[in-house]
DNA sequence: ACCTATTTATAACT
DNA sequence: TAGTTATAAATAGGT
């Protein structure tokens, strides 16, 4: 539409290139705009330039279009029919050829989602991991002290200087008793948070939160 | 542009409407991708249609244009001033009847983003305790073990006995070698990962996507 | 930015 | 929902 019929392929100069854009552009925000209005419908365009300037058009905000958007997607969530083959090997990662971008897309959220379930698992396995060894560090710490009493009781001060040497290996006595008691209050079954959320995780990294856990 | 010339109001018309829809919206598509493909342009857009239903186009991935919308949006954050008392106290959530729709996720996501380098922290410190309880289990350990050499050489078979007894508290010890080796190996700063990447944060309800950012 | 010959999109109709 | 056609609208190339 215009003086001459032009090819869809990217246009070279760079000039023309610009001035095609903004012509374009208002057309198509235009377009997107009386599509919206005539039909009823809900429509969000963005569009970077192709040195990086925003342009867009929203008939409601563009966060509940793009909520919406993604709810959508979840909803169409190819994992009606689990018994297929074919789908669980592009879950993990093969046959993915024949694939479309949109299907890609949806593949990946669920694994998005996967990893998401796995993470919070696994940052509750080491919260878990944590409380334990409180409690074994509490049980040696207890065992070592009957084992001192019981050198002190049976063999008087010689044995007794012996085990004042022996601490030269001090380091799981050279904590205060206020440290003790934070260390108890950690251990305390109790001290799990009660609102719990999982943080969000970390792709990649062994990074683990604990706080507001509970789900 | 066809046999008559129409008002861009709301077509009352079901049988209309939804005709115009069908025929509008593969125009509005067809001019994104041409836009996209002739101005070397990045083009995202979302139309649902008055029954619910999604049609869309963009030539990236639309969780990549997503994120850059987001992105985009965060550049031009009035976050310049930062001796504002005011934003200070939006961020504590307060003074927020002023703000508009758009001033109020720009508020959420910096406050997500806020949180997820509050969680990345606190998750790293969780680990480190963990390392550092692992550490003190072991010299608990070996103390123990000194102790109880000591008792044995020391004493007899007598008070060996009751060393036995005194190990009613066996739990400390009560671990494999192979666990053992699974904890050294936990407790190596080498563990920490290499490959670090961010996972897609859920801003709220505003989600964004991370895959195909090449441009 | 504006102009305008042409192409393209589409409203009304089938 | 798909095809036809007259006409409105968009726009390519030029100024």
């Amino acid at each position: 539409m215009g003086r001459g019929k032009i090819m869809i392929k990217r246009i070279d100069n760079t000039t023309s290139r610009q001035v095609t854009f903004s012509k374009r552009r208002s057309g198509l925000l235009k377009k997107a705009r009386e599509l919206s209005i005539l039909c009823d419908a809900v429509v969000g365009l963005i569009v970077f330039s192709c040195t990086g300037r925003l342009y867009e058009f929203s008939n409601a905000s563009m966060k509940a279009i793009i909520d919406r958007y993604v709810m959508s997607k979840e909803e169409h969530h190819p994992l009606q029919n689990p018994n297929s083959q074919l789908k669980f090997r592009q879950l993990m990662g093969e046959d993915l050829s024949g694939l479309s971008i949109k299907d890609l897309q949806l593949n990946e959220n669920q694994l998005e989602l996967s990893l998401n379930s796995v993470r919070k698992t696994k940052g509750q396995m080491v919260r878990n991991e944590n409380v334990e060894l409180y409690k074994k560090i509490n049980l040696a710490r207890q065992e070592n002290m009957e084992l001192r009493k019981k050198l002190y009781e049976g063999n008087g001060l010689h044995d007794a200087t012996n085990v004042a040497n022996t601490s030269r290996l001090p380091y799981a006595f050279a904590i205060s008793k206020a440290q003790e008691d934070t260390y108890l209050e950690l251990s305390k079954p109790t001290e799990k948070p009660t609102a719990m959320k999982m943080a969000t995780p970390t792709l990649g990294s062994i990074y683990v939160y604990d706080e507001l856990c509970s789900e």
